[in-house]
DNA sequence: TGCAAATATATGTACATACATTTAATGTCG
DNA sequence: CGACATTAAATGTATGTACATATATTTGCA
């Protein structure tokens, strides 16, 4: 299906500007993204944001990562980190034992069931084409200068 | 403060591609960008949601909309904005009456509060600058452009 | 040494999101 | 007319977000 404009999208006829139209776009695309993987992780019986954590942890592995070490490499640093671990502890996905050399941290391991499941999503992930795959690389280069502009 | 590039937000030295890194680079703003406009609104005791609601029910203003017509506007089409409606009631801030002509539906108002708030915010905002404003106009405009064609 | 500050994580609360289910009113068609 | 589907909104439940506070451990320094 052709997706749409903007402005069908949200059923708004105008922008003030180009800024305005630009900031809407920006929110609803990442939102939209967000929601076609979610969609897929969903099956899989991972959110997003557990997904995420899960991916952290296989770059750390077979080293353990902390709480903190998370937060820092997460897209949303103010999200609840512990609270995500506990979930993919319950599914066993993940170990959490107490740091041995501070006993104020806990070592989070990603499990032998949670690289399987990784690895398995990556390969479906090829399949499913989500993402950017619309641009071209040079537009995906331009989008990410955009982008880092507006934060500058 | 001068902002960082993504590649030092996340602490990621590397992406896969331009198109991971810019997928990564969308979410990651979009979220800053989410993050600057709740903490000016919560200053005035409003959520993110709240006040885009609250603006659809200005922009219908004298006529009532129904939740329906909140949710087709609505950028996240999936937020439940039942439960959003429930909190600008208590505040005052809209109405909620039985539609005459159709009385499965609920008319919900701006109140004369409402739209005092919001025209506060609208002067406040002028000032404040939140939004797109590192970019030229025709970036901006680049930008939309990209977006559009990411979800086509 | 000992006590305050800093650090690492966990917990509490309010709100929002995602999605399924429920309730009530309306429409439709045999 | 009456059973049944459809529609509009509200509610239930699990998860996540945002932010404040609590608990335990470690560090630093008077």
């Amino acid at each position: 299906m052709q997706h749409m404009r903007i402005e069908d999208e949200i059923k708004q006829s105008a922008f003030k500007d180009d800024f305005q139209k630009a900031h809407i776009n920006l929110m609803f695309t990442a939102g939209w993204l967000q929601q076609q993987q979610s969609a897929f992780f969903k099956e899989h019986g991972l959110t997003l944001p557990q997904f995420n954590i899960l991916r952290i942890l296989r770059g750390q592995h077979p080293k353990p990562a902390t709480v903190n070490l998370l937060i820092e490499r997460m897209l949303d640093k103010t999200s609840n980190a512990s609270r995500i671990v506990d979930k993919l502890e319950t599914k066993a996905l993940v170990t959490r034992t107490v740091c041995p050399s501070n006993r104020r941290a806990v070592d989070i391991r990603i499990t032998a069931a949670g690289l399987g499941l990784l690895s398995h999503l990556d390969e479906l992930m090829q399949h499913y084409q989500l993402g950017l795959q619309n641009l071209t690389a040079e537009e995906a280069a331009q989008l990410s200068y955009l982008l880092d502009k507006i934060r500058d």
